[in-house]
DNA sequence: TGCATCAATGTAACCGATTACATTGTTTTT
DNA sequence: AAAAACAATGTAATCGGTTACATTGATGCA
């Protein structure tokens, strides 16, 4: 009773007189079956309640119609965008999502891997935790030809394409716009440079002040996890500095919240002493006051590519191995946060 | 080449000359199994790579471990909260979700409730869109025995155990200390009442007015879809008013902070003027100044509650007939929003 | 009329597990 | 020593599709 006996296409062709091979051609619209059985089929499957048995046509195939997904966190705007991209592409093609975050950890990242690879994924999307130090995890997956895809934070793999902004043209509009507006001492706020992110961030910020003659000094450069609470403890190492700096540049929105908050408490204007730029265009951003001056890059259609060229790799529609690197746009989004010359704060 | 062939349990038998049958009990750790063979066997599946195929197993146990997880948003802080809940739970048990989100439209909760169905789900997580009227669309899991567990945004169905907090006693208590707090003419902004969650919410908000002899005003409850713009829309609305109001209680965070954003901007002052209760505790409700009253509830522990009653339903461990209802515990967290007394606005 | 061609359908092996039931060999019981 | 009980393993059917290859009957063409 509690398992009311599923219509398969065995009962579909003895009521009609046919064979199972009809039936399942029929199903799939194979054009070699004549219309009128084509019809008869449909009109008994629906009549009958007939569900297609997945499972079955994997087993036979050797194929799960299912994509791993490892994000670092799932609980940040920027991610949760991102997936649903993948999540709507994926949906289309039929084809099924297992979702893992690795919360920032190597150890979670790697379990997560041998999970999929144990469900048999039939290719991967994964974004980088924080201190992933070498990715021989994925190896497996590259070994079977199953195909990976990074987004965002990626790895330079000879064998995987790579979805992602450039980060150091992001990087380097928003210090310059920094200088632009009088700055000199620019502080920076970033991860431990392991993720191509914050590397090329850091590049980007650097070649900006190359650019404009301002030597760089390592001590502005502050390494943390860039959490809300990252930032207000780097608030506090700000306010040590001597002279303090006159801008703060976040590797993420995030942290600069946190550093941004912190220092307006202890009696800094924004953006009058220290100007702000962050990274990601987080809702956050526009809640903050002043607003803060941001990079904008398109979480959705990140995700969106990036289940796109996986799957047209699976449907071997399009070869994944002529593109190894694809660029979405960013833009610098400037609000008061930033903007000294005329300091409308809001 | 693209396929190197899989390991089976057939390859591991014929090279111990030991049956099928026994590889499968010893795989799954069947006491029945002696010691010495099962090492063997486990040895040999490490040392030959073998990897556990799950599609013969659902196959043959028409069961898909899989569980379908229906959610309004994937993009707020709370959904996504719940879902790393949920899915830690999952990957304990070895279930894998199918996640979709109805972007708060009936007509998408619809199509993803068909889609599931026909992926055979074992099971049924849902949280319901704003504009879901009815339920029909769910009644095909009912026929079928499979159990459905709704959460947060529930529905009064016999059969579904629903997982969710006294929305009616955090409302009560908001409300309650704005009233204590001095204020009179408090604003109630919520989405239309066709959610448990806003139903509820309303009724806490009158129940608190009515216990301290404030008659109910129906102008003051705005509807609308909770959004940030949304508040931003309400706080127009709302300056229309005369007299002004002198608090606002938000069901939730976001339109809290685009209400408390406008008003701010037109000179009103938070919280001497008007104070502010949301609802979530969203990270926004820290950033936003005065930072923002709200109600919390444990969105990782609701999605873990949530699988795991659901699981155990499925492991026939603990019959989910006995508990209709689980409620979890929220709180009221005051912040400066609403402090009128001692108006230390940070 | 005879043969090639083709459209439509059928046959049967296969994918890799699970498990009821059968079989074997060993130990215990009487 | 024979029977009963039991531990360990084996046999074979089964889940529901896919598809290479085979078959059938109709049509075209010389």
């Amino acid at each position: 009773m509690s398992k009311p006996k599923e219509v398969t296409i065995y009962d579909l062709a003895r009521k009609l007189n046919v064979s199972i091979a009809t039936v399942s051609r029929a199903l799939k619209d194979d054009p070699v079956v004549s219309k009128k059985t084509k019809k008869k089929i449909f009109d008994l499957a629906e009549e009958m309640g007939y569900r297609y048995n997945h499972f079955a046509r994997n087993l036979r195939e050797q194929r799960t119609y299912t994509i791993g997904v490892i994000v670092p966190r799932l609980n940040s705007y920027f991610m949760s965008t991102v997936i649903a991209g993948i999540e709507s592409v994926a949906n289309n093609e039929g084809y099924t999502l297992i979702i893992s975050q690795s919360s920032e950890d190597a150890g979670k990242e790697i379990a997560s891997a041998k999970t999929m690879f144990n469900n048999r994924v039939d290719g991967m999307l994964v974004s980088l935790a924080y201190d992933t130090e070498e990715i021989s995890h994925f190896d497996q997956f590259i070994k079977k030809n199953i195909p990976l895809i990074f987004f965002d934070r990626v790895s330079d793999h000879p064998e995987c394409t790579s979805v992602l902004i450039d980060n150091r043209k992001g990087a380097y509009e928003a210090t310059s716009h920094l200088i632009a507006q009088g700055c000199r001492r620019i502080v920076h706020l970033t991860a431990t440079p392991k993720r191509n992110v914050y590397i090329d961030r850091l590049a980007g910020y650097k070649q900006a002040l190359a650019d404009h003659q301002i030597p760089f000094d390592e001590k502005y450069v502050l390494i943390n996890n860039l959490s809300q609470e990252a930032g207000t403890q780097a608030a506090a190492a700000i306010l040590q500095m001597n002279p303090l700096p006159d801008a703060i540049f976040a590797a993420n929105d995030n942290c600069a919240v946190g550093c941004m908050l912190t220092l307006k408490k202890a009696g800094i204007r924004i953006p009058q002493d220290m100007a702000f730029a962050g990274f990601n265009n987080d809702p956050v951003s526009t809640v903050i006051e002043p607003n803060l001056t941001t990079i904008n890059y398109p979480g959705y259609k990140m995700g969106e590519m990036s289940a796109a060229s996986l799957i047209n790799h699976l449907n071997g529609v399009n070869s994944i191995d002529t593109t190894n690197t694809i660029l979405l746009r960013s833009e610098l989004i400037i609000r008061a946060s930033s903007l000294k010359t005329k300091s409308d704060s809001e």
